[in-house]
DNA sequence: TTTGCAAATGCAAATCATTTGCATCTGGAA
DNA sequence: TTCCAGATGCAAATGATTTGCATTTGCAAA
């Protein structure tokens, strides 16, 4: 399947492979993770610090979301698919599962926050799924 | 107010100290932070790399809780109060209101996350509070 | 109250993620 | 095809956090 870049910026070849590797995985991936994909492939003489430079470009585009699990200091990258998605992450094997519906769709907190104009929230659930749970039994 | 220490580890002056700090605040506090606030006061010879081991045996001894703000990178540490807390987070002036209620004391989300025992979840919301939202107009 | 030692600390150096300065290279508009 | 603002490679800087090791210190046991 051909990748459609979008528009407004400059395509060079490193930022076409970064977006390749973000558009072909569903985990997100630190930026050593696309430094070392990259490695093993086509792409020589490629610095980790243009990864980080692009990573940054493609998140001031919109282009892909950071963020990073709990008790991880590092960040995470992932293509932003236009979904409004969060995750149940499980602690042991890292499995995510999607959830269908944002619990906050229909929630109104003006009251609670003070009339504060919400912009952006950050929702994670993390705990075992089943087959880690049993590992533990 | 007479600060009661929790047990089950050893109160060294530098433990109580960096629990005194902590306690005196409602904001989370980086390591950096606290150090500083250490260094102006009566601790001489503390080391900050001492602050960071001392916040991560709190943490395991679930006396404070470790947290990132969206977008920095450094972790930041409050005291666990006992209560369950969210908070409405101003991206402009870092004003901070708690949540008097979660929004997910009543959430099922079982099906949703395919059997997932969820343990924990993180939720922050980010927005601009009155004040600052004038500002911008 | 004193003693003994496992655990805690200070200091300096190491690590790890991320950023930056600068000389060179390259998409893509004209 | 030409040209240049913006992108890249490389190496060094930065900033947060961790670690090795010699020394110190709570606190449990005597």
């Amino acid at each position: 399947m051909e990748i459609v870049y979008p528009k407004n910026i400059k395509w060079t070849k490193q930022r076409k492979a970064v977006y390749r590797i973000l558009h072909e995985t569903t985990e997100p991936l630190t930026a050593t993770q696309i430094f070392a994909a990259l490695q093993k492939e086509e792409i020589e003489n490629l610095a980790l610090s243009t990864v980080y430079r692009i990573l940054t470009t493609f998140e001031e585009q919109k282009l892909v979301n950071r963020s990073a699990f709990m008790g991880e200091e590092t960040s995470r990258y992932e293509l932003n698919r236009g979904e409004h998605t969060h995750y149940a992450v499980c602690l042991d094997c890292h499995k995510r599962v999607p959830l269908e519906h944002c619990p906050f769709g229909h929630l109104n907190l003006e009251r609670e926050t003070e009339g504060f104009t919400i912009t952006a929230h950050k929702l994670e659930l993390y705990g075992y799924c089943t087959k880690c749970q049993k590992k533990h039994e």
